[in-house]
DNA sequence: AGATATTTGTTCGTATGTATT
DNA sequence: TAATACATACGAACAAATATC
């Protein structure tokens, strides 16, 4: 089952830029004519003679394609325009352009993830598998001792992230797994969110890591409504953990300004 | 709070092409300077002397910027380069490209649903005004009574949609909001959903009103726990239905074939 | 490894289209 | 209506990258 093709709507609308109409005519032929990553498109001066455009404008077209991720130009002998895949990366950058306007808050994210990790993580459930385990117990590696100076407390608050990654990774749902490592990446992303993590403050690790010993345990026990019922609880304390650093962080603010 | 800025890398990896250098700078002085919709980037011929490159080079970057919705360019005099936040619609195509290869099922859609719709009907219940439930009652005034073909048929499954995404326009949450009104997109989107849509087959859609007039009520009584169980049952019901009637398309397919 | 051919990337000059006044 | 100021489009020449021999 396929999402329909983006450009699939029915009244086409008009495209009053040359550049913009080139763009539209090559991504329609893309989708009708279902072409797969690696598929090649005529080359720039094939294209400047099937549309009788300029080299500049064909470029813009294919520019556009580009950013847009539905291809990739490659200079040199057969090289040319190429269908590609949006990476996830880009996915996840351009929806941060939607949202950086949006003044996203943490409790905003949090209401996010404490719906869809308890599910994401049960999805993941069954296709884990040892090296799954063995990534899962890597990471924790990483926040299994107190940090030393700001710089890992830092890359200890990272790995805490990742590790839901990696789980979210496992979910067969690409729709939920995108959009739980999209909520990570925010979390990764947000200046506040930078502020207290580069607090001093201890966020009790422990506690943390028993959370996820006892996910591991369940997730290869099979037992579903633990696996639930872990992540929501260590939900529910990370967001209370992130908004009480917060206040801290705000009130410190104010007290230093007056 | 702002997500971070999005060209704000560390290690601003190399862009091997002018264009891209171009494009990246320019982002970063919008992003650095703060710069709001609206405002005035230099001109064309004034980017084309800042950068030392040519009039095609400048032109590829600003379409790059244009394709991620972060300017708008005008012609004529007055015109030039200008600030602009994406708008939703481009930015749900946009992550639509990313999923189109990603085989979303319908499952899948509602796996999410399911988990989300809830929470933003109930963050929604604070910001409803009179106008805002006016609205709702409008759009079930489409689907009130039995269609009378199948254009209108697809017409009432649409306006069924639709009150949802007015809902969510009414959460304050707007990553959840967003999330929401996507799925709805998709579902509207999605191939599989359009032939379901079309089936002659009545949607039982006595029983989808009275969700709809119960939540209102419930919405305008303040009522947390019903609205949310309303909803919770609304999408399981829907899920149902839609599973069922994909099941029985692809039943008549084999039977077809057969 | 180096030379070469192929294809994209960039530049410049010029002409056309479009919105403002 | 006309003049102006800007983007949009064209075409030819040259530069850079890269696959092939």
């Amino acid at each position: 089952m396929r999402v329909s093709a983006p450009g699939t709507k029915k009244p086409a609308r008009k495209a009053r830029k040359r550049t913009d109409e080139i763009a539209e005519a090559i991504k329609r032929t893309i989708m009708e004519h279902g072409l797969e990553p690696g598929d090649r498109l005529p080359q720039e001066k094939d294209l400047i003679a099937q549309y009788a455009a300029s080299k500049g404008t064909v470029r813009e077209a294919l520019k556009s394609l580009e950013v847009q991720g539905l291809v990739r130009i490659r200079t040199g002998p057969g090289g040319g325009a190429f269908v590609e895949r949006m990476s996830e990366g880009r996915a996840m950058s351009l929806l941060g352009n939607y949202l950086f306007a949006k003044d996203v808050t943490i409790a905003d994210i949090y209401e996010l993830r404490k719906a869809l990790e308890p599910l994401v993580a049960v999805s993941a459930m069954d296709n884990m598998d040892e090296s799954g385990f063995r990534r899962l117990e890597d990471i924790i590696a990483v926040y299994d001792h107190e940090a030393r100076d700001a710089g890992e407390r830092w890359q200890q608050r990272m790995a805490e992230l990742d590790f839901h990654t990696v789980v979210a990774e496992y979910s067969d749902n690409a729709l939920l797994s995108f959009q739980c490592r999209f909520l990570q990446r925010l979390l990764k992303d947000l200046a506040v969110c930078r502020d207290i993590y580069l607090q001093p403050q201890p966020i009790l690790r422990q506690r943390g890591i028993a959370y996820q010993r006892e996910l591991i345990k369940a997730m290869k026990a099979g037992d579903v409504e633990v696996v639930r019922s872990i992540i929501s609880e260590h939900m529910i304390h990370a967001e209370q953990q992130m908004l009480t650093l917060e206040a801290t962080l705000e009130h410190r603010f104010i007290d230093e300004s007056s």
